[in-house]
Parts: C-alpha cells; structure tokens; sequence
DNA sequence: CTTGACCTTCTAGTGACTGGAACCTTTATG
DNA sequence: CATAAAGGTTCCAGTCACTAGAAGGTCAAG
C-alpha cells in the first residue's frame, strides 16, 4: 500500500509518517521504484501510533509501547505502569489549565470590555491587585 | 539591576531573558562594561511576561498584550477580546485532556497489571475493542 | 504525449527555549 | 598582588514533533 492510502486510512499526514519511518517507528518495505510498500501490520503499527499520540502520549513513550506491544512476553504490568504514569501526567496538566482558566475568567469578568484605559486584565496579569489604584506597586 | 538578578526577582531563567531580549520583547539598557542593565519599568516588563506566558499566551500573543498595556489610549475591549479567546482555548485544551484521561482510565481499569500477555490498554491503543477477541478486527 | 497526481529526497523552519563553549569582568580571599 | 569564584557576554547547536517547500522521478488516464 502506497504512502498515501495509508496516511488516509490512519489518519496521519504523509509527511508524519515519513518522519515516523525516520525516528525508526515504522520500516516500511520498498517497492521496486523506490515507492513505500506498507504492509497490513505497518498500518496496525501506524494505527497504534497515530492513537497513542493522539492521546498524548510522547514519541518515546510511543516506542516503548510499541516494544511492549511487539514482545508476546511482556508483562501487562508494564503496560499498565506506563499508562498509569500518563494518566498522573494528564490529570496534572488539566489541574494546571483549569487554574489558568480560573484565573483568566476573573480576570475578563473584571473588564468592563469598553473603551476605557483601565483594563484588570492587564493590570492583573501586571502582577498588581484588580483594583484601579496603583499606589501599592512595589 | 544585573540579569541575575533580575532572574531571581521575576522567575525567569536568565537564558530566557536573553531571549526575550532577542526577539524585542525587552531592550535593557547596556553598562559601560557590556552588562545588560535593567529598570524598575524593565523588571515589570518581564514580570508581565512571566505571568502571561505562565497563563499559557504565546509569546505572540504576549507582545501583542504588551503593546496594549504600553499603549495609555488603547481599548481594554481589545484586550478583554485576546483574553477570551485564550480562555476559549485553554478551554478546548481541557476538554481534549478530559477525554484522554476518561479514555486512558478506561483501558487502566481494565487491564488486570499481571503477567498475562493480553493487556486491554494496547488492545485499546491498536484500535480494538477491549475484549479478548481479536476476531472483530477489520 | 501530455497532464496531473502521486512518489522520492533534501534542506530549512517552527516555538520557546536550553545547553555548552569560549571568553571577559568583578569581587573576595590568601 | 595573584588567583579563584561567580558573575557577565556572544554565538552555535540541540530540543520536540513535525511541517513547508524545492527539485525531481513515476505512473495511470485521456
């Protein structure tokens, strides 16, 4: 299967999956004009792939699943362990952007949003408190 | 003020200072010896920065927010408008990590952590679903 | 035979830094 | 006064995960 067809069926840009085969993810055959061939596992392995990434997980991480998902004796523990370790990493990042969204919709709720200068938002991200003195700038 | 200092006042790495300096974000003022040379209207330059950059702006976005801040004729609709669309995005951000989190708990749950080789997280990762069967494969 | 859609490789750019080398200046100490 | 450390400077290269674009080869349809 030509690169494109696959880069359709995965989901994933041509471009991608160029650079995949590059880092060493995927080894495609070669057919006699130079072409990619892609077997029906080097599409399962780019499935994988487009999935895993889609979910977050780094490259890295992406090759280390891939081993374990490769090696008929691994142990679902590992598996597991890797998966867990992301989820941590997941529920840390959105804790992080709700704080960020917390602070941001004060911030715009403070602004009147007319064509007056004084602008909280500003002066909140100014490090000063929402209020129009200036008085208290260290 | 030395860039040290400067660093340790604002949180900021010094290399990204530099940095900052280089993309126009920031132009100290220079010593008779070469030293970067830095302001009380410097130092709230890049406390600024570190906190909208902290809040997730781009550094694009942070320039633009910089020039309103420094601009006393501006709008604070403009701004109150650049915060909401940031509060849109960060927002989406949380939603897609919220999905990957409920996705990824899911395969957690199901995976038994033993030292069977079937394991529901690459199961689910290959694109399956997270039965032991592979014969519903397409 | 030509057109247009593919394919190939290669180089370079993105964003927002970060690390390191090579060298200069200032300050404290023996 | 010599020296060592802790700061400063510039510049080049690397990161991550692609992405854009150029220059050229290949293939199927009309």
């Amino acid at each position: 299967m030509n690169i494109k067809d696959v880069s359709v069926r995965v989901g994933l840009p041509a471009k991608t999956i160029r650079y995949y085969e590059e880092i060493g993810l995927v080894t495609p055959d070669r057919a006699a004009n130079g072409y990619r061939d892609f077997s029906a596992a080097h599409v399962h392995t780019l499935t994988f792939l487009a999935r895993a990434r889609g979910l977050g997980f780094s490259v890295e991480d992406c090759r280390e699943l891939l081993a374990l998902w490769e090696d008929q004796g691994r142990e679902s523990a590992d598996v597991r362990t890797i998966a867990q370790q992301h989820l941590a990493q997941i529920e840390e990042k959105i804790a992080g952007l709700q704080d960020m969204a917390a602070t941001l919709s004060d911030l715009v709720r403070g602004c009147a949003g007319d064509a007056r200068p004084e602008c909280p938002i500003l002066q909140g991200l100014a490090g000063e408190t929402a209020q129009t003195s200036c008085e208290k700038l260290p």
